[in-house]
RNA sequence: GGAGAGGUGGCAGAGUGGUUGAAUGCGGCGGUCUUGAAAACCGUUGUAGUCUAUGGCUACCGGGGGUUCGAAUCCCUCCCUCUCCGCCA
C-alpha cells in the first residue's frame, strides 16, 4: 500500500511511476479523497470534544440537583450530528483504503523503465567451467528423462489430482527432497537464516498482507468451508509471521527461510509453457524473507541475490540474472531479479528464482513496524523475498544439464551425500 | 463433532453505565543510594489520527452494529482462544 502522505507530496512522481507501471493514475481522486477526510474529521472532533466536555459535567450538575433535560435534549442531536458525519467519514476512508489496496507499488528509480518482459535488462550471467550451449549429442527434456529413468509420472499425477500435479517417484523424489534439503542448510549454515516452517493454509487477512488480494485472488486455491487458502509462496505466512507487530531496533535484520509446497490456479495460462515441470498447480519452493531497515533494503536485496546464486554455482548450474523492468515488476514490488536457469532441451532460459524488494508497501498493508532507540517515532519496516529457489524449474535444468549421452543422469557433486546415489539410470 | 470458560495496556490481572487511557503486580526505561552491583525507594513507561502544533483535541479495552445525554461496563452479531469429552496422524 502506499503512503497518503507520500502521494501528497510527491503526485508527480507518483503519477509517473504509476504510468510506469502500467497502472491507473489515482493521484487526484486519492488527494481529493484525502482532503475531504481531513474536513470531516475536523467537524466530527469539534462535536466529539463537546460532547465529552458536557457529559463530564453532567455527574456534577446532577449532584447538585440541577436540571438536566435541556442538556439532555441538546445532546441527543449532537450525538446524531455525530453519528451522521462518522457515517461520511468512514465512507471516504473505505473509499481511499479500497483504492489504494488495488494500487500496486511504484518502482525505484534504478528500475528500468518498460512495459513488459521483453524489456527486462539482463545484468550478469554465470555459466559453469567448460558449459556450452552446444551439444554434440541429442539432448532429451525433462519430460523424456523422467519417463526414461521412472522419476517423474505426470500421468498418474493427473490421475491422483489433475493436470499440474507432479508425482515424483523413486529416486526422482529423493532427488526432490535431496535438493531442498541442500538448498535449506546452504541458507542456514552460510547466509545464516533461521529455519521456518510454516503453516500452507493461511486465512485472508495474510493474503491481503503481503498483497496477494485483492488483484490477485482468481490465481488463489480457496477452501471455501473454512476460509482459508492453500499459499502460492511461503512468502504469504513468513512475511506474516510478524503482521501487526512493532519490533525493536536490535530485531533487525530478520532473515528467515523456509521450504514450503506451493499451490497455484495458473488461471488462464493454459496452453503456454505447460509441458511437464514448466507450469504446475504445486510445487516445492525454498523462500527466503527478509525484514530490514529501510536504509539498507536495497543491499540486502543484492545480498539476497548472491544468496540464491550461490545455489546455482555449487549445483554447477548455469543461469542469468534479470533486472525486471517496470513494466514487468509484480503488484508490490518496486525493484526485482529474476534468475533463470538454462534448459538445453527448451533451448531457452526458465525463471527459477524471484528476488524483490516490497519497501514499505508489505509492511504498510500487513502494519509491520518498529521503532529506534532513539526515537519515539514507529517506522514501517521493508520486506523482502526471494526464491532460494523453487525447485521444479531447477529439476529442468538440473536433470537436462547433467543428462549423459546413454541419456543418464549424473547427480551434482554436492547433492550426493544428500542423495546417497550418484547417477540416476 | 458435543459441553463449558474466556477475549482489557509488553506480560499477568482488577474493573462500578458518568473526570477509567483504564487499579494492582511484573517487566522496560530514567534517577537516588553504592567503589561497582543487588536490594530498597522515587519517577516514567501504548498505538494512531488531526490541528492555528515544545502544546491541544479525537479515537482505540477481539471485530462490527445497537441502546443511552454518556458504554471497557447493557443488548445483538461475527471472529478467535482455552478447558473437558469424542475421533485421530
Amino acid at each position: 500500500m502506499l503512503d497518503v502522505k507520500f502521494i501528497r507530496e510527491n503526485p508527480e512522481l507518483v503519477r509517473q511511476g504509476l504510468i510506469n507501471k502500467n497502472s491507473q493514475d489515482i493521484v487526484d481522486e486519492i488527494i481529493n479523497l484525502y482532503e475531504k477526510r481531513r474536513t470531516l474529521i475536523a467537524k466530527t472532533e469539534e462535536l466529539k470534544a463537546k460532547k465529552n466536555k458536557v457529559s463530564a459535567e453532567i455527574p456534577k450538575l446532577k449532584k447538585a440537583g440541577k436540571d438536566t433535560s435541556n442538556i439532555f435534549a441538546e445532546m441527543k442531536q449532537v450525538g446524531d450530528e455525530i453519528s451522521q458525519l462518522d457515517g461520511s467519514l468512514k465512507e471516504v476512508e473505505d473509499n481511499i483504503e479500497n483504492i489504494l489496496r488495488s494500487t500496486p507499488n511504484i518502482a525505484h528509480e534504478s528500475v528500468p523503465v518498460g512495459k513488459s518482459a521483453e524489456e527486462n535488462v539482463e545484468v550478469r550471467r554465470w555459466l559453469p567451467e567448460g558449459f556450452s550451449f552446444d551439444n554434440d549429442f541429442k539432448v532429451l527434456d525433462h519430460v523424456e528423462l523422467g519417463k526414461k529413468l521412472k522419476l517423474l509420472d505426470f500421468e498418474r499425477g493427473t490421475k491422483i489430482a489433475g493436470s499440474g500435479f507432479p508425482l515424483y517417484t523413486a529416486k526422482g523424489a529423493t532427488l526432490e527432497r535431496a535438493l531442498i534439503n541442500f538448498m535449506l542448510d546452504v541458507h542456514l549454515q552460510k547466509h545464516n537464516y533461521t529455519e521456518i516452517m510454516p503453516p500452507v493454509l493461511v486465512n485472508r487477512d495474510s493474503m491481503k498482507g503481503t498483497g496477494q488480494i485483492p488483484k490477485m485472488e482468481e490465481d488463489m486455491y480457496f477452501i471455501e468451508k473454512d476460509g482459508l487458502y492453500p499459499i502460492p509462496t511461503a512468502e504469504v505466512p513468513i512475511t506474516n509471521i510478524h503482521r501487526e507487530e512493532i519490533l525493536s531496533e536490535k530485531d533487525l535484520p530478520i532473515k528467515y527461510v523456509g521450504y514450503s509446497p506451493c499451490f497455484r490456479r495458473e488461471a488462464g495460462s493454459y496452453g503456454k509453457d505447460s509441458k511437464g515441470f514448466l507450469r504446475v498447480h504445486q510445487f516445492n519452493k525454498v523462500e527466503m524473507v527478509k525484514f530490514s531497515f529501510p536504509e539498507n533494503s536495497y543491499e540486502e536485496l543484492e545480498l539476497m541475490v548472491k544468496d540464491a546464486e550461490d545455489i546455482l554455482q555449487a549445483l554447477k548450474i548455469p543461469y542469468r540474472i534479470l533486472m525486471l523492468c517496470t513494466g514487468d515488476l509484480s503488484f508490490s514490488a518496486a525493484k526485482c531479479y529474476d534468475i533463470e536457469t538454462w534448459s538445453p532441451a527448451e533451448n531457452k532460459w526458465l525463471e527459477a528464482s524471484s528476488c524483490s524488494n516490497f519497501e514499505s508497501f508489505q509492511a504498510r498493508r500487513a502494519n509491520i513496524r518498529f521503532k529506534r532507540e532513539a526515537n519515539k517515532k514507529t517506522e514501517f519496516v521493508h520486506t523482502l523475498n526471494g526464491s532460494g529457489l523453487a525447485t521444479s524449474r531447477l529439476m529442468v535444468s538440473l536433470l537436462e544439464n547433467y543428462q549423459t549421452p546413454e541419456g543418464k543422469v549424473i547427480v551434482p557433486k554436492v547433492l550426493q551425500k544428500y542423495t546417497g546415489f550418484e547417477i540416476l539410470d
